[in-house]
DNA sequence: GAGTGGTCTAGACCACTTT
DNA sequence: AAGTGGTCTAGACCACTCA
């Protein structure tokens, strides 16, 4: 396999990065500019423009104009966890995926969801209990609530067969989301739902969706035994 | 203040976001090929190439030479956390953050954190054991190894006022991290610490972090009682 | 006012992938 | 073989921001 040339806008990106990680270029430093960078490297401005611009846009550096370009400070670290459908989630796993719908009522606020969607007592409301099994063990309660004035054809499904996350998604677009992950107790009736003693440790994702920032879409809490269900993300950093 | 016109590029982008969100482009629906969509916009093509090269990064569309560009098919959701110094995040709700070594061994291995890391018997490590404090109550317990073969300088460090999150993000830069988040009941021992009853949930956040993919740098776990803590995540789709 | 980054163009060559 | 995306250049104008 012969050795192909990496473009050169790659090249000098990792050649920032290198000298970044070796300590050469520590936070605050300040980095030539577009110009000066494409004569170092022998190159057009805008093939400079674009390393340097990438960069800055992957956090590593900051750009100013007429201030000129520095490494950024770094303070916290970032981890991206995807969050699949649950079915394709189990089914990844070898397991079998099963699903059951235990509940399904209109008007059905608790005060807790109509906090999280902004809604009064009359807003019309779809709440939603479903039981996510993985060979049969129960995997993932879920309660939803789905607000109907922003969604009105979700009123016509009885999310029977298609759980309403795999609905929501093909179905309903969103522009802004909200996850909060926390661990807690299972309460008394979650407990028996999921077939686990009361008390048990159980993680916890909730999440809410909009589809403009005045239109709030659903707000579902997914529950999850302990012992079965973890977040998991692997970063690495930039690398060309 | 007048209204200054946007990119191109961005105008591009925007246009065709919108024209999926509106449903009129699904999953799947082929875009045109750069020439065309600068010829639409009457620009160059590189200014189109751009902005479709940004929506491919962003994962909005998927592009194939020679097959065109569709509109990506998406099945998951992702979610970035952001992982702050536990000091900043304390003291970002206004409480008092304070800092405490509990323990500090080395050659101290557990067989999980041995296996965590790749590690021998013999590998020379540092064990912390770290409690963090907000308003003088216990908010992180935190469990460390440190694999001195790989940062020697740790060795040297007593971490008695700096904590070893904070040292090692200075000091160490990092290739790849990998997070994983988990509800489990606190045992005897770390509910003593975190002054809270035996078996109540605790989230907890472990993290490995590698100098490069064949030299692991250190494993962490970091317990935090269900009630206090909660990793939040905020995000929009990309907009413009 | 001057320097820096941000964007744009017209033209070009190349590499990959599908037909 | 041909079409598509990926990259590069040389030159240009503008906008923002600091001195």
């Amino acid at each position: 396999m012969p050795h192909r040339e990496a473009p050169t806008y790659l090249r000098i990106k990792s050649d920032f990065l290198a000298r970044i990680r070796s300590g050469e270029l520590k936070p605050g430093s300040s980095i030539p500019g577009d110009a000066e960078v494409a004569e170092l490297f022998g190159c057009a401005r805008q093939t400079a423009h674009r390393a340097l611009r990438e960069l800055a846009d992957e956090g590593v550096i900051e750009r100013r104009r007429r201030a000129g370009s520095r490494v950024a400070l770094r303070t916290s670290q970032t981890a991206r966890f995807e969050i699949s459908r649950i079915d394709r989630e189990i089914e990844a796993t070898g397991a079998e995926y099963r699903y059951e719908l235990l509940d399904r009522q209109a008007g059905s606020w608790t005060s807790l969801a109509r906090e999280r969607l902004a809604a009064s007592r009359e807003t019309p409301v779809l709440h939603l209990l479903c039981l996510h099994f993985a060979n049969d063990v129960p995997f993932q309660l879920e309660e939803r609530w789905i607000r109907l004035d922003t969604v009105p054809s979700a009123a016509r499904q009885s999310f029977a067969e298609v759980g309403p996350n795999a609905w929501l998604l093909e179905h309903v677009p969103w522009s802004d989301a909200e996850h909060q992950v926390s661990a807690i107790s299972a309460s008394a009736s979650v407990a028996r739902r999921l077939r686990i003693d009361a008390g048990s440790p159980l993680l916890l994702l909730e999440r809410r969706t909009w589809l403009d920032p005045q239109q709030p879409v659903t707000y579902v809490r997914l529950s999850h035994p302990g012992d079965f269900y973890h977040l998991r993300s692997r970063a690495s950093q930039p690398k060309a």
